[in-house]
DNA sequence: CACGAGACCTGTTCGC
DNA sequence: TGCGAACAGGTCTCGT
């Protein structure tokens, strides 16, 4: 489900409060909860209780579609993977059928992460870079550079839809920003990476940063069953459009299947011999 | 290194 | 109406 945008709003949520709820910031951990043993990465479930209870949230922060949640001894790495989402909820409130992990604050409130396909994970380490370390470059980081970005594309000859795929080379793109951010910057999903010049890349970047910020303007996108109050779905250019006109040029919007997702694109202004 | 298939899961929607 | 297939915002592992 989530992407960069939908974990930002998430973590901003959590962050600063909305008004169904305060901050979460400086709240102490008096009982956890877990529902769904594979939920948890590690420690084992019986560590993870005596571990994590009696800490208080320092800070909450996202790293790529990770929310990276600061306690005093340790820090509490969260995955939405597909399904998953964060509420918060009144501590005495019915548990909902798909709560996987909860955690009861001494404020009466509670941190419930909710998961139907339970493809979600949890980790509690003292050492977060063992389960970051590898992510690639922020999108969103003004100290990315065009050129970095290009340094580091062309050396690849996968096709760019993978490859923006792939967190350990950029964090943060899913399905969904992947196929607009492509459409934008008027690239084939197909074409191989070092193929592109230097301008193309360039207005790569441009594009995927252009998408991923109008996704966090509009709260994210909420699409199906899983709704969690944003707008981008009302906004998409490609994105489950197959078979609509082209926003640009009216050609309907074809759907391929690559390394087994769904892929939207416009077959006219997306011509892999773009150049 | 790059790619495809299968696995992990549940719920909704589609097609006959 | 009913029922199985297809599909879903993600990522890991294995085989080629």
């Amino acid at each position: 489900m989530p992407e960069l945008p939908e974990v930002e709003t998430i973590v901003s949520n959590l962050r600063y409060g909305t008004p169904d709820y305060p901050s979460l910031i400086g709240l102490r951990i008096t009982t956890a909860q877990l529902f769904w043993l594979r939920t948890l990465v590690m420690p084992q479930a019986d560590e993870f209780g005596v571990r994590v209870i009696g800490q208080c949230i320092d800070d909450i922060l996202r790293r790529g579609k990770f929310v990276v949640i600061s306690l005093v001894d340790d820090t509490l790495l969260i995955h939405l993977r597909m399904s998953g989402d964060l509420m918060v909820e009144a501590a005495d409130a019915p548990l909902l059928p798909h709560h996987r992990l909860v955690l009861n604050f001494e404020n009466g409130l509670r941190l419930s992460f909710n998961d139907p396909r339970k493809f979600g994970r949890v980790w509690l380490t003292a050492h977060p870079e063992i389960v970051l370390g590898d992510l690639g470059p922020e999108p969103l980081d003004v100290g990315l550079t065009a050129q970095d970005f290009y340094t580091r594309l062309v050396v690849h000859r996968r096709q760019l839809k993978p490859l923006l795929l792939d967190q350990n080379f950029l964090a943060g793109l899913g399905n969904i920003y992947t196929d607009e951010a492509l459409h934008l910057a008027r690239l084939h999903p197909l074409t191989r990476a070092d193929s592109l010049n230097f301008e193309q890349v360039e207005l790569l970047l441009q594009s995927i940063r252009a998408v991923l910020q109008e996704g966090i303007r509009r709260n994210g996108a909420s699409i199906d069953w899983v709704y969690r109050g944003g707008e981008f779905q009302n906004y998409f250019r490609v994105y489950q459009r197959t078979g609509e006109p082209c926003l640009n040029c009216n050609t309907p919007i074809q759907r391929i299947v690559i390394g087994q997702r769904g892929t939207h694109f416009c077959p006219s202004c997306q011509q892999k011999t773009s150049r």
